[in-house]
DNA sequence: CACCAGGCAAGTA
DNA sequence: TACTTGCATGGT
């Protein structure tokens, strides 16, 4: 498993070369991205985060002042609108109790506490508070989705039933630990399933992971 | 028109 | 505990 991960890895990354995730101007703003981006295409993402930069709301002080509602209607383009509101406040209340508001502070955290922090707060799942980790404080831990459950499956290294842990388990016991190659493997899976592993792809056959490519 | 997107929590039995 | 449903805009 372990190698067949590593040339996994490989084949992608010389097919397709670095994928520059998380596009963010701060740390805050790669954590309201992630969860913006919950089930949602990132170019709706896109449009909630412009819109909010217009209005210089990428500030947890500033949108912890602002009214739900107020922020609900500013990321309306990334759907779940009045869901996501409650969910940034939610991380936001969390944010300022235990940190100050402060990213700073809050990268200084271990991650097994930080990780089990995040999960505490209504509104962040697994994949969300490792997108976080990962992605905003560089920590060292793999994010799965469910392109990678797709892609793992369809490629028989992992179970259909396969459930979030273990299949961050799969990862995580038999790669090295590196942030930047995590962040990218995760990135280059996303884009694998999204060109070639949807749920109903035509495609499935002809990915560059395929004997052929 | 149908389908889906870088999930998660609440409801139901 | 195990399944189902709600949330919602915007692109293909």
């Amino acid at each position: 498993m372990k190698r067949k991960l590593e040339n996994i890895f490989k084949r992608l990354y010389s097919v397709w070369g670095p994928q520059y995730w998380w596009p963010a101007d701060s740390i805050f703003e790669v954590i309201l991205g992630a969860i913006l981006t919950q089930n949602t295409s990132w170019s709706n993402v896109e449009k909630a985060i412009s819109s909010l930069k217009a209005k210089k709301l990428i500030n947890a002080a500033k949108l912890y002042r602002l009214p739900q509602s107020k922020l609900a209607s500013l990321i309306r383009s990334a759907g779940y609108y009045n869901i996501k509101a409650a969910r940034i406040k939610s991380f936001l209340k969390f944010f300022f109790d235990h940190y100050a508001g402060k990213t700073k502070l809050m990268g200084k955290q271990d991650l097994p506490t930080l990780r089990a922090q995040l999960l505490e707060v209504k509104g962040i799942g697994p994949e969300t508070a490792d997108s976080i980790l990962l992605y905003a404080f560089k920590k060292p831990i793999f994010v799965v989705d469910t392109y990678t459950k797709r892609i793992l499956s369809r490629h028989g290294l992992a179970e259909v039933e396969v459930d979030y842990p273990q299949l961050q388990d799969i990862f995580m016991r038999n790669l090295k630990s590196n942030v930047e190659m995590f962040g990218e493997y995760h990135a280059l899976l996303v884009k694998l399933g999204k060109d070639y592993c949807r749920k109903r792809n035509p495609k499935c056959e002809i990915c560059p992971l395929s004997a052929f490519a």
